[in-house]
DNA sequence: AGCGGATAAATGGTAGTACCATTACAAGAC
DNA sequence: GTCTTGTAATGGTACTACCATTTATCCGCT
């Protein structure tokens, strides 16, 4: 769809996804200095450097000056950008990403009953362990919510299927702050009694009751989340001439925060 | 995350996000030419273009030489350049994403039967209609695939839920190739059978129906897929130098294509 | 008045240069 | 050996110039 465009920043980037298709390019590679490129390339430094860019910010490889350009290993995070995007220009709420995660999660709960590894056991009992240790500590709550997010994703890699998987961390990634919200609101220990009972399941190959253990705990979550307000209420504000403005006499915080 | 880099391009990134986020900017709104805007942010146009570029590339906006740029209604296409980049890197198979239809479509279908509107219904019942004439027609494979997909979307949006419509209707995307591929393998009354069945349950209100009849017509499909290679098998190739070398022989097949 | 074509302005696209700040690396001092 | 320091490499930003396309304007003709 975008391979025969006149845009030499989109060539540009179908060129480097087929090296990394034929596996010219590898996770890891560093990649030539933008002005070697640039000439190997026949382009400006300008145009890749647009080109570099798209690829940096959703995540494909990383710049650093003084080092270099090198291709990560794929990663989730890819998604999270232009996903904000797309969460931003459609106004989707928290209570839709939390139905998303309700509709998909007892199913990989169930299918992480039925195939899940003794490495993948032993990852769902760390997170809960180090939930149980962050809820004694009592201070951090912030360790809190990242195991219990962990333990979802660990049984995110326990369903065995990394486009879910994918897909749904970057989907936590973009409630983490709600997540933090609401785990105030919850007992601890209801969450990690729930967390355990869902593994419990797991452990008995029990797919149905792992399923629905999962469904429970996520509606859980749900109904706090149908009381509280919409989190994303932000002053509707200006159009283009008085935003700018505003950003034009406080240059500082619309671009240096 | 991304907020406080000292990276300009990755600061005007997040100036736009609060824009969009703030309503200042609105799906269709003309941006200002590059030079004036540049200019009003005190920015170089060089690192005004490169974020630009950005948000174009991920389907943001939309650049016109002579008219202008332009923010674009939101879209899932904004997920499918990165997801193309993930399911490169990580080496992701059709069948995987075949799998993850499987986890999720059936709940998506359970979900549509309890609360499908009649307009779902009737996109439900054109999809099936349209895929009726192109097979009627018989020439037209490609109407066939195109009616097929358009059947499971319109299902996604009947489900009522828009973040799981956006991600899959990526996956979609992304399989579109393939599902061209299995649909002639596939007898077509045998596909609209299915089609039939499972709105049929919708009407019905049958949340276990659609589900069991959705859930069947992707391990139809899925078993097809056991059977076949898999689709991603290029030459495995060299590294930098070889592959680099090669685009600068034929620099046309390299950025031209 | 209305239509058509030529002209000018606006706009994104590309190329190129210069300079800065940070990092990496190697040569030299101790 | 270890530390310091200087140099080169690298990405980051700014600025300029020019091109191709599109849009808008104006002029002349009918």
């Amino acid at each position: 769809m975008e391979s025969s465009q006149p845009n030499l920043t989109g060539s540009l980037l179908a060129l480097f996804k087929r090296l990394i298709a034929e596996k010219a390019l590898r996770p890891g590679d560093r990649l030539p200095a933008e002005r070697d490129l640039a000439e190997t390339l026949q382009v400006s430094r300008s145009s890749l450097r647009q080109a570099l860019k798209v690829m940096e910010s959703i995540g494909v490889i990383s710049q650093q000056v003084g080092s270099g350009t090198r291709l990560n290993p794929a990663a989730a995070s890819i998604l999270s950008e232009p996903l904000e995007f797309l969460i931003l220009l459609d106004g989707i709420s928290s209570r839709e990403l939390m139905e998303a995660r309700l509709i998909v999660e007892p199913q990989l709960a169930a299918r992480a009953a039925t195939r899940a590894r003794p490495e993948d056991e032993r990852a769902l009992e760390r997170a809960i362990e180090r939930m149980e240790e962050s809820d004694a500590a009592a201070a951090d709550a912030d360790a809190f919510v990242t195991s219990d997010l962990e333990f979802h994703r660990a049984l995110f890699r326990a369903a065995g299927n990394r486009v879910c998987e994918m897909l749904f961390t970057v989907v936590h990634q973009s409630l983490e702050e709600l997540v933090r919200f609401t785990s105030a609101l919850v007992p601890p220990e209801h969450t990690i009694d729930f967390h355990r009972q869902i593994l419990a399941a797991i452990r008995d190959r029990d797919p149905e009751a792992a399923e629905q253990r999962m469904r429970e705990h996520l509606e859980d979550v749900c109904a706090l989340l149908g009381r509280e307000p919409a989190t994303r209420a932000r002053t509707p504000a200006d159009r283009w001439s008085d935003a700018l403005r505003r950003l034009n006499g406080a240059a500082g915080s619309g671009l240096e925060s």
